[in-house]
DNA sequence: CTTTCTTGATTGATTGGTCAATCAAAATAT
DNA sequence: ATATTTTGATTGACCAATCAATCAAGAAAG
C-alpha cells in the first residue's frame, strides 16, 4: 500500500517544477544547475529531483507543460470570430499588457524563447501551444472579415504577422534590449497606436481625414 | 623584434573570428568549445586562442564587433529623410529580405538575440548598434513626415516599432518558430502587405498610395 | 498500545565526463 | 641565437547522473 498520498507526492513535485521555473527563468537551461534547483526548492539533494523526474530535461519539459496554459488565452476564441475588428484588435492588445505586467510571464517568455532559439524541438512545442495558435486565430478571423467586407483584401496571415509581430517587437524591445524609451512608451500607447494603424489601413471605406 | 608580419596576425586572427561565427552561431556560446572553434578555424590546439584572445568571451565580443557592421547598413539615413513614406518603409522592408536571403546574417541574428536573452551586457552593445539606430530612425523620419502634414498625427516611436515588429515577428515565425505556412508566405508578400497595411493606416488622405 | 516490518522519500558522497584556461616545450620564423 | 607562434598535455573546477545508506511514517502484528 501507498504509505504517503498521492496529492502529497504531486505537491511536492509541483513545488521543484514552480522553483524550476524560477531557476530556469533566471539563468537559463545550461546554466542552471541541479543544486540551484533544489536549493531554490528547499530541498537539500540534487539527487531527489531524479527521484521525480527521469532527468533534468524531463524537469524542463514539464516546467514548460506547466506554464503553457498562460499562453492558452487564446483559446476563447470562437466567441470572438463574430466581433467587430476594433474589439477582437483591442482584446488581443490587452491581453499582451496583461502578460507584460505579470512578473512570471516576462520570464517565461523569455525563457521560451531562448530556449527554442537554441533547441528545434522546444520551437516547436512552444510553438504549437502558443503562437501557431494565435496566428491561426487572428488569420481565420481576418479572412471572415475579409469576406464580410469589413476589411479590405489582402494576405490575412501577413496581416495577422503584422499585428501581432507589432506586440512582440515592443516586448523584445522593452523586455530584452531595455531600450530608454519603451519605459515612457507605455504599453497602452503601444496598443491603442497598433490597433489605430491597423483598422485604419485594414477597414474598407475609411475614415475622414482631417485635412 | 616583431618577428611576424602585422597584417599576418591579422589575417590569423580574422579566421579565428570568422570560424568563431559559424561555431557559435550553431552551437551557441555557451556550448561552443575552444576546441570546436580551433577545428573549424583549421589550428590544432585550443590553446591557441588564447595567444590571440584574453579568453572565449573576449573572443565572443570580437565575433559581434566584426559582424555588426552588418546591421549598419542602417546608416545611409540622412538622405532617406526627405524621400518619400512608401519608399522608405520598402526600403527598409527590402533590407530585411535581404538579411533573410543571406546564410550569414540570420544565423548571427539568431545569435545576437539568443545571447542577448541570456546577457544583458550583450543585449545592450546589439541594442546599441543595431535596433536602437533603427527606431531613432525611423522615430525620427515618421515624426518629420507629420510635421509635413504627410503622416498622420500619433506617437511616432509607437508607429516605427509597429512596422519595425511586424518585420521582426516574421523572421521569428520563420526562422526560430519555422511555422509552416511562413514557407509559402514569401518574404515580398510579407513585406509589401505591411507596407501597404501602414501606408494605408498612417498616410493623410489614404485614397493617395500608389495603384 | 507498542513493536516490528515495509515502503517510499531524502540525503550526501561518488562517478565519469566535459571544458576553460594554463603552461612548458616544440616548431617556425627572423 | 632570439623572438614568436603553435602544440598537446595538464590542471582545476564544475556538473549531470548514480547509488548506497538513512530516515520518517504508515501498516501489520502482537
Amino acid at each position: 500500500m501507498p504509505s504517503r498520498d498521492e496529492q502529497d507526492w504531486e505537491r511536492k513535485r509541483q513545488q521543484i517544477i514552480d522553483s524550476a521555473l524560477e531557476v530556469f527563468s533566471s539563468k537559463g537551461f545550461e546554466k542552471a544547475t541541479n543544486k540551484d534547483i533544489a536549493d531554490a526548492a528547499g530541498v537539500k539533494s540534487p539527487g531527489l529531483i531524479y527521484h521525480y523526474f527521469k532527468d533534468k530535461g524531463d524537469l524542463f519539459r514539464q516546467v514548460l507543460e506547466r506554464h503553457t496554459a498562460t499562453l492558452q488565452l487564446l483559446s476563447h476564441t470562437d466567441e470572438l470570430m463574430e466581433r467587430p475588428p476594433r474589439d477582437v484588435l483591442m482584446l488581443m492588445g490587452n491581453a499582451f499588457i496583461t502578460t507584460l505586467g505579470n512578473g512570471t510571464t516576462v520570464p517565461l517568455f523569455k525563457l521560451m524563447l531562448g530556449e527554442s532559439l537554441r533547441r528545434p524541438a522546444v520551437a516547436q512545442m512552444v510553438n504549437t501551444v502558443g503562437p501557431m495558435r494565435g496566428f491561426q486565430f487572428l488569420t481565420r478571423y481576418l479572412e471572415l472579415q475579409m469576406d464580410k467586407g469589413v476589411l479590405r483584401r489582402m494576405d490575412a496571415r501577413a496581416a495577422a504577422r503584422c499585428f501581432i509581430g507589432s506586440l512582440i517587437g515592443y516586448v523584445l524591445a522593452r523586455e530584452v534590449f531595455r531600450q530608454p524609451d519603451s519605459a515612457t512608451l507605455s504599453p497602452e500607447t503601444m496598443v491603442v497606436t497598433a490597433v489605430d494603424i491597423f483598422l485604419e489601413g485594414m477597414l474598407v471605406g475609411s475614415r475622414e481625414h482631417a485635412e
